[in-house]
DNA sequence: GTTCATAGTCAGATTATCTGACTACATTCG
DNA sequence: CGAATGTAGTCAGATAATCTGACTATGAAC
């Protein structure tokens, strides 16, 4: 039970999770961890609403609380999608780009750390196995 | 990016979480995702409530708030703490015990299939790999 | 060109979480 | 011993994140 893999993988997240919002957050952005689940999942062309949502396993209702307030601050915009009228693409915003790269630096520095604790060869399985355990985990894993 | 370590333990954590609460919830056990989180810190012999949140990594008044919803629900008792009069031992009670053999048992379910898709020798890896990462991720791994 | 489905929003309620202030007991040390 | 300081937990109030249900506007299908 101490041993349950589910709960080994929640520790580990749950340590990247706080290192890249302190770090983001000393470098003078206010994101919430709420924010950062929806923010994290734009695509580089920008994202609909209802499928952030989806994604991120929240409602659209939840999704655009977040993404409102993720727009007031000026990380993300939201423009017409040209391709259905309904529907509005989040993208992210100047503010958001720069944000995002603190984010990314430091997750290569945690991920460059556990690296260094487990070794090459065993942060090497670590990441194949994570990644095809994606394939029955996520349902989103062919994007 | 799409392949953060961080983020591929959220999702099959996530999986399992949801995975073990619903059939939780379908056993008749009301139990939030919240709840658990501190239901399943609490040790054989009972732990004490500030213990139950420094691991969860809440404050001691969430933690309080979750064990008074656990309590009345009947999962948990709290019974005075022998060698400390401020103290008391959060532990679980029958219908907990219950709750979490079901549980248990889920896990233990999630896991084979998980051992299936990767084939053991990678389940085994994993195990290992994560095993070796709580080591740094987590505050309270020598317990 | 109605009818049904989809994208998103509005409104209201609930749940989980925090900070600050407090009480009671424990520990320390002069 | 007894005052000063520290620790375990609770109370009260605020805020953040989440949900369900009802609604509007646009697109798709027949």
């Amino acid at each position: 039970m101490a041993l349950n893999a589910g709960l080994l993988m929640f520790t580990a997240h749950r340590a990247m999770e706080r290192r890249v919002l302190d770090a983001v957050a000393a470098a003078g952005f206010d994101i919430t961890a709420a924010q950062a689940r929806i923010f994290q999942r734009i695509g580089p062309a920008g994202t609909r609403l209802g499928e952030l949502a989806e994604q991120a396993q929240v409602t659209k209702q939840t999704a655009g609380f977040l993404v409102d307030q993720l727009e007031r601050a000026g990380y993300v915009e939201r423009v017409p999608d040209p391709t259905d009228a309904r529907a509005r693409l989040v993208r992210i915003a100047e503010r958001g780009r720069a944000a995002g790269e603190v984010a990314a630096a430091v997750v290569t520095e945690v991920e460059a750390e556990w690296a260094a604790h487990l070794g090459a060869r065993r942060m090497a399985q670590l990441r194949d196995a994570l990644g095809r355990l994606r394939e029955i985990t996520d349902p989103w894993a062919g994007e």
